[in-house]
DNA sequence: CATGAATGAGCATTCATTCAT
DNA sequence: CATGAATGAATGCTCATTCAT
């Protein structure tokens, strides 16, 4: 068969990225094959190569744009000037937000360090760690103004960048929250393990704590 | 069990499941071949085939003891008659430290799940959810007393046990921490998370938090 | 041809020639893309489709036009109504050199025949046994006339050309000795071979025999 | 279908090196894919990785076996306390003797050493050079002795190995020599080609030279 | 005259699994 | 209880070639 008339570079990298996305957010980096990915993008498996050397570029390129999207993310959402209390308010919702909308990537970012090489592997980790600083930094803040008691600001972060993130492994789409309400809860905790006065939850009218 | 006890296949078939447990931990499931395994066991890689009738009932086979462990585990642990509070911290200290503990066997049913068919993943989850089950209630029991105020009993008990599982994604054996004193600092953040008193954490004379 | 020297067309011919042969003396026909051929002719892999139909007549075309400009050279570099002790020494000569300036075309005609399908491998091997004709009888007419002493004219022939074309496999520029030099030895090695009084070597002035 | 009864290591690595060396000399190595050797051995492809661990091994062990036994069987052939003469002589009936029935392997030595990697090139390079050493060696032995007349040893040991390798071009297996004929006619050259005596062909009563 | 996108077949290699011994 | 030989399917990747633009 021909060439499929209309379709063009661009759009079919983008297309590629999308699928593999999914794939390999359902079933591993591993567990996807080339061929796998190619047919669910409509081309032939040698087409891929056009736009990727290696299967590893395809996951390192994948990684790496989705940890730039997330700190850029975080530059825009930041508030300016603000105490750490609220900054951290805003981190934690931040968080909670972007993971819900980005579940795949997120995941793949988590799962599939492992698949990179060594050298890929240190990029995107300390891509991740820059993210990790910026808690960090907000904590050490706060403890200085006094507004959080903390035992030790780094494991506090890990801490709760790990319950943050927690939010891909049980929210499904269409749940019984939305991501704002979980925002919320995620929030207060997040405060009060800092022992920050937690801002009420903002409740709609009517509805019950649960 | 008691007799055979020395027997060439009991030997053998442990062999086999601690080779994999460190294998699979540091190469995950796929990236770990029948050869490397047998290798690492010092056995033809059709010998694993009279303990495991397929890979795949290995890894469940792994996934499920360590499941079954870690229950077993916290209800030995668990104190009796205690009011939630108690519960909580001693829940909180005793999954930190049996998660560093077994690290490797705790990132293999955390990464792999998605490597089990649908039957064994559906087993896999219904033994989490039990683990998953205990902390709700503590939870659940706290929040009727009024020793802890939570928005949503479900979602934190996902929050905290993200938050205390994630201590196996930074903690490397000789840390700066002991176990203890993690569990110490992890204890205090749940416990505050949920709005209770947090037990001072324990530390020891002459330290000064940090 | 005259009147289109210079159109981009001729141009881009002649350098994928070049570069062909360069590329296919070194790693093989096998061993060059078309895409690496491109590459290094600086177009994309395609373009070279407008010049050669296929791959296999890429080859083919560079073995013929290689095996037709020997012969002709040979045509002009044969001494006329010269004896055959002459003419063996000439040819000699033509052929060490030939060989030592034409090194790649020269490789790739003996080393590529398989990799032509049978019809080009026919014609090719037939315009090689033109030229190797062109010694057997030089060896013919020396044995007739008695100068030469062979027991086998055809074996006898096929061993020098062996012998002359030899010294690609171990001649690098800027070798130790001249082609001229080389084509001395040669030369008396293979009127000696044949029996016949070898022209002394021309040696510079004050140069010594090594 | 299960394994072939009978059939056994030894026997399947055998058959493998025979296969390749026919394979590979006529289609050269780059021609041949490991399943279409699979096929003409009889197993599938996976199977000749028991026995080879890459295609280069494959190549790599079977160049170096030839090597080794030419060399072996040149110590073997070579007469004891000859002179050089008579050792030129019985190398250059050896040399032909050997690279005709000897046919395939040969012209695989002399066709992919590129295909070999630089350090497995390095390897049957040396092993080459040791062999022509040999000539090297009888060559010099001879202008000391003054038996020879040569312009310059290196040289004219390249010349003749040539010369005699050349043989597996054009002989074809039932030609209208015999093996003995043949290495009678190559040996007068060379040793015309030094300069030497040659000894009277030995051809059989009322044969007539050609 | 040349590009850029794509195809479809093929390649070396790996793998889980089987089974006669 | 274990080996050693083999299968058959799959994998990442490359390649000659095509063709709309």
């Amino acid at each position: 068969m021909a060439r499929t008339i209309g379709s063009e570079g661009a759009r079919t990298e983008a297309a590629i990225r999308r699928a593999a996305v999914a794939l390999i957010a359902r079933h591993g980096f591993e567990g996807v094959s080339m061929r796998r990915l190619a047919e669910a993008v409509g081309v032939q498996a040698g087409a891929l190569y056009r736009y990727f050397p290696t299967k590893q570029d395809l996951l390192v390129s994948m990684m790496r744009a989705h940890m730039r999207r997330l700190i850029d993310a975080w530059g825009l959402a930041r508030p300016v000037d603000a105490d750490p209390l609220t900054e951290l308010d805003a981190f934690a919702r931040f968080h909670v937000r972007y993971h819900i909308d980005r579940r795949d990537e997120v995941f793949i970012n988590y799962m599939e360090l492992r698949s990179l090489t060594p050298e890929n592997a240190a990029e995107i980790v300390a891509l991740r760690k820059a993210y990790e600083a910026e808690l960090r930094a907000i904590l050490a803040r706060g403890a200085e103004t006094g507004q959080f008691a903390i035992a030790d600001a780094a494991v506090t972060a890990m801490a709760l960048i790990a319950m943050l993130t927690g939010v891909t492994t049980w929210r499904k789409p269409g749940g019984r929250l939305t991501p704002d309400e979980i925002g919320d809860i995620y929030a207060a905790l997040a405060l009060r393990a800092v022992g920050a006065q937690a801002a009420a939850p903002k409740l709609k009218p009517g509805q019950r704590a649960r």
